[in-house]
DNA sequence: GTCTATAGAGGGATAGAC
DNA sequence: GTCTATCCCTCTATAGAC
């Protein structure tokens, strides 16, 4: 072998990494294989050595994603306040602006929607494993639903606008709806 | 001319609602000119009549799209009674299950994003005069964005997940917060 | 494991007949 | 205005050299 053992498991992470912000940037179905290739320093050739086919990809990038999204809300199992920061910073101008550093869910949860039932199977688990967390970080456990609901519908639509002024407004009047205790 | 005069004014018009239909259900970018036509029951020769190139088409068809929604808020400027029967709707599981005949924002906010800059600046007066319904029909205005936002995001979430059970569950939550009054 | 080269299908767009 | 036929490009996936 011309490759150390670890060389394979190395280059499938950091294909996975570029793989994932690409995907959000320019949505996965958009991107071409040589484009991610190309995005790894690599050529297409290559893809099918990780891969056995593009779907295959598109499951992983999505797993490894809802998991760096899950690892975001911090290892405290239960902490309002690390959530209401949390909240802040996804509700944020900044997150706006660069989808490809972001959640992937406003940027692929309609390519998750459409996709094979594999996708939308692991794509549930890792969502109930993401409420159950909101949910015990909540005074109300049912108030987490519709708080990721929010965050992520007001994430697409702000990035959908045209003017910094537009999404800046939406994005202030869902912060502050998402801070107001219910009655 | 073979054609009456109205002829093309028509088959304009149905081109532009199967292909909503359409874009909606598998996404706009991943369905080809040659499938749009022959849902029309034509050929893609005939696109370029009526289009100058797929991407006219998809400005077209989010401008169309977005129209009618604004029109199914219904023709009352200020009613909090249609507005709740038309939040209730919304987080259907019907309108879950059917994204070619529902509103385009779960379904192609991503794309719009991802798209020039004219179609984000279309897109942005049109919701802009959305937010100005709902906000005219809300006890308070600023809650207009934040309940909006909500709806495009639980209907997103909830497509993109693969049992019932999972989708009404989100669907439920979310209903029961967009009619609970804010402190 | 990664490369170049290529097969085979499908994409957007145009030309010319009717 | 719509058709068929076609150009050229890009896409996914495979083959064979290294």
């Amino acid at each position: 072998m011309r490759y150390p053992p670890e060389h394979k498991a190395r280059a499938r992470r950091q294909l996975l990494a570029s793989a994932g912000a690409l995907a959000k940037r320019d949505g996965f179905a958009a991107t071409g294989v040589d484009r991610f290739m190309a995005e790894a320093g690599a050529t297409s050739g290559a893809f099918y050595a990780h891969f056995g086919s593009k779907a295959a990809m598109f499951e992983a990038v999505v797993e490894q994603e809802l998991a760096q999204s899950l690892a975001m809300l911090g290892d405290d199992p239960a902490d309002p306040a690390a959530l209401a920061r949390f909240v802040e910073r996804y509700l944020s101008l900044a997150h706006v602006e660069h989808p490809e550093a972001g959640c992937c869910l406003p940027s692929l949860a309609a390519e998750i929607g459409r996709g094979p039932e594999p996708v939308r199977a692991r794509f549930e688990a890792a969502m109930q494993a993401l409420h159950a967390r909101v949910a015990a970080a909540c005074a109300d456990p049912e108030r987490a639903w519709p708080l990721i609901a929010q965050a992520v519908g007001a994430v697409l639509l702000a990035r959908a606008m045209h003017s910094t002024d537009s999404r800046a407004a939406l994005l202030g009047a869902v912060r502050r709806d998402a801070a107001t205790p219910r009655r």
